[in-house]
DNA sequence: GTAAAAGCTAAACCTGACTTTAGGTCAAGT
DNA sequence: ACTTGACCTAAAGTCAGGTTTAGCTTTTAC
């Protein structure tokens, strides 16, 4: 069984272009034709999958072109499919932290501005700062700034 | 108390072509000049820790530049301002919670390619699939894809 | 007073991940 | 046979967020 170009952008809703560069990029390494169209199997399908798990995971596309091509060599590339992720694994967990903290100062400024709009004015939460703030925004006043 | 470009550049560690790139957008509405060479002074020094900081939780240029604007406007614009930290807080939370799903996927890439590379194949692994992992990273699996 | 260092602008260039365009080919239905 | 829709390529365009370049002017140090 395969599918027209057309199919498959159905399939994962994806633009036909998208489709067509990625196959320029080489993300489907095995990819074949009839006539000069190309005729997805299985095998794509199934990389789509990959391709849409490791772009949500913040891999590049040559990343993920050089993790296919891994997978094609076959098991002598284990390891550097291990490393891999990793390498990505590490770089996801501090781009986890850094939006906690983000998330943090967000809710201040939220809190900031609600309050100041119920104030009509900045002048009493100013003058709460740095000290003073009720508990809950205390703690997320370290993650803010002063605007 | 006013800096050169260059000495603010030092101060924040960036290079001196994007400060000029944040003034050419309108980052700093009120920034001075004196025969033609910028002046920065508390209130660009403050507007600089504000951008990093809005520039960190995801906004785009144009809407810090919009930011800026409603601070120079007053408290007529408490709303607004309000009104973008909440649209970002909630971006943010999702995106959060894209990037938790996508850490437990990594895990469970880590850990496939670990044991694989212990038993120098996929096919144990494989024979795991999808009801016989262990516990731990049964729980990772629902994240995971097949290859 | 002069030379080097630091500043200035406009405009072109860069990267990544696509999208659009222009012009041509292939396949399916009538 | 012919039209229509789906497919093809190469190359150019797009967007954000800068960076680089070329050619000036201003400031600073001696």
């Amino acid at each position: 069984m395969s599918y027209t170009i057309g199919q498959v952008a159905q399939m994962f809703d994806l633009p036909i272009s998208t489709l067509r560069y990625y196959d320029k990029e080489g993300l489907f390494p095995t990819l074949e034709r009839k006539s000069g169209i190309r005729r997805f199997s299985e095998v794509e399908i199934e990389a789509l999958r990959v391709i849409e798990c490791l772009k949500g995971s913040g891999l590049e596309i040559k990343d993920i072109k050089q993790f296919m091509d891994w997978c094609t060599e076959g098991p002598s590339t284990y390891g550097k499919r291990k490393e891999l992720f990793e390498r990505r694994l590490e770089a996801l967990e501090a781009e986890l932290a850094r939006l906690t903290h983000m998330r943090d100062m967000l809710k201040y400024k939220c809190w900031y501005y609600d309050t100041a709009l119920a104030d009509g004015g900045e002048e009493r939460i100013r003058a709460m700062l740095p000290d003073n703030l009720p508990p809950d925004v205390q703690e997320l006043y370290d993650a803010g700034f002063r605007s």
